[in-house]
RNA sequence: CGGGGUGUGGCGCAGCCUGGUAGCGCGCCUGUUUUGGGUACAGGAGGUCGUGGGUUCGAGUCCCGCCGCCCCGACCA
């Protein structure tokens, strides 16, 4: 038995390393895990009339498309095309996440009520907390969030204020026994969900961890392809007095939403002058005046004053769903839980802490909600379960064999081959519903001079080429950072 | 949790009022046909009618209880 030993000097770091701005690999889908499909080997089961029980968008596409099947009420599984899609959002998650400076870890999600006592919460949550006993009747529940567990594991091993700062982060499922789930994975019972803690010595400390998120969250959902607000909040059962939301731009969003022009201007990806690094404090500040200084509510907080005084160029208007939440709430668990360390005068201190939520299942439906159209899904190229489906309008034809297996050779993971033998019409609505960013349209009638046909999505436009400039063109064709 | 609706082959629905051999469309399987936007024809498989009880000679249908799911509202990542 080998006895691994953890090098001592890593948790005296005072600072985590510097992190590389967001890694770019030159192939999107790297995980390694994915192998390529054939659709007449692949588990996506299309459907072509809608389920009774979706009534929005999002729902009826998800179902449709065979990204999720409903197991119960707010509780959803994942198919492969659904899941490739979730770790597509996650992936993004996690990058920005490491940029900011924060380390992942994972916590379980069933946890001791013990824990939960300790802060007041087993009392305060409600019906919405999933409690469960286990053999010997100890009270443990399924976790809706996790303040309580990372304090506790702050607690036991951070003594001194030099280990600080402190920003921790997992992406693990949530339940919320939600009185009305409703919207498919939008307010679901079961989700996943990036929740981030952090912990600061002072108020001042706190304040930048909490500009820091924001950064990464307005850089993530820019990548996600999504326009996003972020708003004041209430801060709710978390606590607290410093809370944002943040809401992106759908027709079929919950809410009202008010905003200046401002930030859709904004680069928040931006290297260089102009930019923001999450590393300079200076910077962060500049950001944080650029979030809070332009006009952005909700309906329920909407001031007409305010807003007449936005020039009327710049004011927009459109529906909204929310898809993320921050939190500064001080000492609130640090000292309900006792979790100290010692300060640079030798006495014992509280941490400042804040938490920073993302949904990202429910960012697959938001993202849908977003970007759809008549005949099914439109991805951004950053989340797409594919980059091309590759559409054999023939199979057997040894023209159309021979291209198809040349593209899906070069393609390799990024293409959904579509082999099956059926009808042109059923592949090109399937291949619409399921909403690849590019088709490559296979038939006996280009394949004899050597031609196929592109279809972008997105556009509807389509070319007659060759299979190498398709090819080119796909690849030219990716925006790296949306 | 209040109000409303609904549950019948995989999906969408009819049948229930007025009890008497469980049907239609799509999908699925076989064959023919068609071949660039869900083709056509023929044959076939598949259903404890959500569930428990009751009424009746007989219940998908009538009565009572329970459960699931959906929508509106209050509540929320």
């Amino acid at each position: 038995m080998v006895r691994t030993r953890f090098p001592r000097d890593v948790t005296k770091r005072a600072t985590p390393p510097r992190v590389r701005a967001a890694p770019r690999p030159a192939r999107r889908r790297t995980h390694g895990i994915e192998p390529p499909m054939r659709l007449t080997q692949g588990f996506i089961p299309t459907i072509k009339e809608t389920p009774n029980e979706a009534q929005i968008a999002s729902h009826r596409l998800m179902l449709r498309a065979g990204l999720v099947r409903q197991t119960s009420a707010g509780i959803y599984a994942w198919l492969p095309l659904g899941l490739r899609v979730l770790r597509n959002i996650e992936r993004i998650v996690r990058e920005e996440q490491d940029a900011s400076g924060a380390q992942e870890l994972l916590m379980p999600t069933i946890q001791p009520a013990e824990l939960w006592r300790e802060s007041g919460r087993y009392d305060d949550y409600g019906a919405e907390m999933l409690r469960i006993q286990d053999r010997h009747e100890r009270d443990m529940l399924y976790g809706p969030t996790n303040e309580e567990m990372i304090t506790d594991l702050f607690r036991q091993s951070v003594r001194s204020y030099r280990e600080l700062p402190k920003l921790l982060y997992h992406i693990q499922w949530k339940f919320r026994d939600e009185v009305r789930p409703r919207f498919g994975v939008m307010r679901g019972r079961e989700f996943l969900m990036k929740d981030a803690y952090s912990f600061d010595l002072d108020h001042a400390g706190a304040v930048v961890s909490y500009r820091k998120m924001m950064l990464a969250y307005m850089r993530t959902f820019q990548r996600l392809g999504l326009k996003a607000i972020p708003m004041e909040a209430d801060t709710g059962p978390i606590g607290g007095d410093l809370s944002h939301e943040f809401i992106i731009l759908a027709p079929t969003g919950e809410s009202q939403v008010f905003y200046d022009a401002a930030f859709e201007e904004i680069d928040y990806l931006a290297r260089g002058a102009g930019g923001f690094r999450h590393d300079s404090a200076a910077d962060l500040e500049r950001f944080f005046r650029e979030m809070t200084s332009h006009y952005a509510a909700t309906d329920e907080k909407h001031d007409t004053v305010k807003w007449d005084a936005v020039a009327p160029e710049r004011r927009r208007e459109g529906r909204g769903i929310e898809v993320g939440h921050i939190f500064y709430f001080g000492d609130k668990y640090t000292k309900a839980m006792n979790a100290t360390v010692t300060g640079p005068d030798g006495k014992q201190v509280h941490p400042e802490m804040g938490s920073y939520g993302i949904g990202v299942s429910r960012l697959v439906g938001a993202v849908i909600e977003a970007s759809h159209d008549d005949a099914g899904i439109i991805w951004p190229e950053s989340i797409a379960p594919f980059r091309a489906a590759i559409l054999n309008l023939k199979p057997g034809d040894a023209a159309c064999d021979a291209a198809c297996a040349k593209l899906y050779d070069a393609l390799g993971a990024d293409a959904l081959y579509d082999d099956r033998e059926d009808r042109a019409g059923v592949k090109f609505n399937d291949a619409d519903l399921m909403g690849h960013p590019w088709q490559l349209v296979v038939g006996p009638r280009g394949a004899a001079s050597g031609k196929i046909e592109l279809k972008r999505r997105a556009s509807g436009e389509r070319v007659e080429l060759t299979p190498e400039d398709a090819l080119t063109r796909i690849s030219a064709g990716v925006d790296r950072r949306a």
